[in-house]
RNA sequence: CGCGGGAUGGAGCAGUCCGGUAGCUCGUCAGGCUCAUAACCUGAAGGUCGUGAGGUUCAAAUCCCACUCCCGCACCCA
């Protein structure tokens, strides 16, 4: 049977990630993960913080922290936002790990046996005062081509020329201003990237079809543009040491090291229970595994080019990926997220708002898949009200309620379905297999449009059933539809549970089904409806399981965050 | 001629690959129901699909051509 292998991008460690990083890779996995999980298949999900690098160090130079205690300070912080946000990784690991150092090591041997790997010295801008090389984005001075005083080494951003730091009229060093800055001669490695071209324009070819428009145009380009060598390490402290003579002092570019760390991260779950986990079989020679990739589109280039390149040049058996679902931005009303500009939600920020449920039904149903989506408090309140609360919320809570009201806290037994109960599996049963269909499509938009869908057949069946006058004459037969109405709950929290797990829970609760069976809802739609036996006890709701946004906590938000509401 | 992605009723989207006179959600208006959270259900109004009295075709949102506008790639950041 076949296996799941599920990552995602590895979200970088210098802070706390806003909306936009969950849904571009992080959540749509988890989603696709739960739903596979209970589809009953064999699923490993992994992820990890991406921890090397200079924008690392600068953000722990500016904590007065020393990097390392850094990064396991915001290893943790970030660990602990996405368990509330509900991500079920089977593990989620670091890529300073010892593991990674191994492996990270053993591609960069493998790659120089097959001699994929050159060794070149390069003139670098060494800042005296800061004790450190400097990468060009880090030195800024001005512009010769327009004079504008804070181009960058690398980009002018004023006149969008691209530059040399050496072009530079007055070089300082953007970490301490200093301009005591040479230029010193420093060896490096560089993967050689075009003599790999062949077997990597061969393994695009191979799922061009098959993979989103966004994916393979990203990865056409950079073929079109011709692979170069590219440097692979770096003269910083803080990285995995590059294990060749003459490199005492240098670290892999932290490019090089995030995607191992996939599999590294493997290898750390495996630790953990060693003697039944087995990560080789996952990553090495694994025929049986489909792997699946989930990364927003800056992420593209890395998992298509560079990454396979590792694994093809180590011309050893690693698994491939086998599809990458990439994703566009999520702006906010209109604009970027940006981090210096206060605009947008942070994950921690979003937390103490409201439940993850809501952020997470909204997410995936507005995912960037096709092109940038924006994210408005005004939609976001829009769907949680009508979507969550008055269609799933009220549908809940009505059946429950009346249940209760007309009999007793349970189950109700007596009466038979009819034709119109027999309708009503059928199309219920051609919507699931519709979103089911979009879920294994990774279709996250249509797959919640199609959830929603298979929560309003509910309320269509109890209009038309119409049990509260029905039962005026034909009690048994009340009895009936509500029997079918409150096995209803159980399948919409069987079906919803990759995108509101918090809610499915309460769903369940509220069943008295604490150890519930979470297996996915297949061809059989009669008898998932009938799971539930007369006399089965429930719990009333005390209030309902979702909560309406009002006008003036959205205006409220708008203010908080922002956000202009005539910007729409 | 930098690259890429878009342009469909008031808003957000689907349909475009495999052409046959446009579909969904929200919003609006009207009606129904009364079990439920002013909730649910039904119906209606509203678009000719960025522009070109362009090309191909019996037929184009859907294929071809030209153009326009928007967004991203250039502080931060994914």
């Amino acid at each position: 049977m076949t296996r799941y292998l599920i990552t995602s991008a590895l979200p970088y460690i210098n802070g706390i990630k806003h909306l936009g990083n969950l849904v571009g890779s992080m959540l749509p996995a988890d989603v696709y993960a739960r739903f596979l999980r209970q589809k009953g298949e064999d699923v490993l999900f992994i992820c990890a913080t991406d921890e090397h690098g200079t924008p690392a160090e600068l953000a722990a130079l500016e904590k007065g922290q020393d990097v390392e205690t850094f990064c396991t300070e915001q290893h943790e912080i970030q660990r602990s936002i996405y368990e509330r946000f509900g991500l079920s990784f089977d593990h989620f690991g670091r890529s300073s790990s010892e593991r990674n150092t191994e492996l990270t090591q053993h591609f960069c041997k493998k790659l120089t046996e097959n001699g994929y790997i050159e060794e070149r010295t390069i003139k670098q801008v060494y800042s005296v005062d800061d004790g450190r090389f400097l990468p060009d984005r880090y030195i800024v001075g001005t512009c010769p081509h327009c004079g504008y005083e804070a181009a960058r080494g690398d980009q002018c951003e004023n006149c969008t020329r691209v530059l040399d730091p050496t072009d530079l009229i007055n070089p300082r060093s953007a970490v301490s201003g200093s301009s005591n800055l040479e230029i010193r001669d420093s060896k490096h490695l560089f993967l050689k990237l075009p003599e790999l071209e062949g077997k990597i324009s061969a393994f695009i070819d191979e799922h061009e079809a098959e993979w989103p428009v966004v994916v393979t145009s990203i990865a056409r380009k950079w073929l079109k543009e011709g692979l170069r060598e590219r440097c692979i390490t770096r003269d910083l402290k803080w990285g995995i040491p590059v294990p060749a003579d003459g490199f005492d002092g240098k670290v892999f570019y932290v490019w090089f090291d995030a995607p191992i760390e996939y599999i590294a991260a493997t290898r750390e779950w495996a630790d953990k229970a060693p003697s039944e986990r087995d990560w080789k079989s996952w990553w090495y020679d694994a025929k049986d595994v489909r792997y699946v990739e989930f990364m927003a589109k800056d992420n593209i280039p890395f998992h298509t080019i560079m990454f396979p390149a590792t694994l093809l040049g180590s011309e050893e058996p690693w698994k491939k990926v086998d599809y990458i679902k990439g994703f566009n931005w999520l702006t906010f009303y209109g604009g970027k997220f940006s981090t210096s500009q206060k605009r947008g939600i942070f994950t921690n920020q979003a937390l103490e708002e409201f439940p993850a449920d809501y952020w997470r039904y909204w997410l995936m149903a507005n995912a960037p898949e096709n092109s940038d989506s924006s994210f408005t408090f005004s939609s976001f309140s829009g769907m949680i009200n009508k979507d969550l609360n008055d269609v799933l919320g009220n549908f809940v809570n009505r059946v429950l309620k009346m249940t209760a009201g007309k009999f007793s806290p349970a189950v109700p037994e007596g009466g038979e379905w009819g034709e119109l109960e027999n309708e009503f599996v059928k199309t219920l049963s051609t919507r699931i297999a519709d979103y089911t269909k979009y879920m294994q499509a990774m279709e996250f938009r249509k797959a919640t449009a199609e959830l929603r869908a298979v929560w309003v057949e509910g309320n269509n069946y109890l209009t038309a059933a119409a049990p509260w006058t029905v039962i005026k004459e034909d009690r048994e037969k009340a009895a009936m539809i509500l029997r079918l109405a409150l096995n209803l709950i159980r399948v919409y929290a069987v079906l919803s549970a990759p995108v509101i797990p918090n809610a499915s829970k309460d769903m369940l609760s509220l069943l008295n089904l604490n150890d519930p069976d979470m297996a996915w809802i297949g061809e059989d739609t009669a008898s998932a409806l009938q799971m539930l036996k007369p006399g089965h006890a429930f719990n009333v709701p005390e209030k309902p399981i979702f909560n309406k946004i009002m006008p003036e906590t959205v205006a409220e938000l708008c203010a908080r965050y922002g956000a202009d509401p005539e910007a729409e």
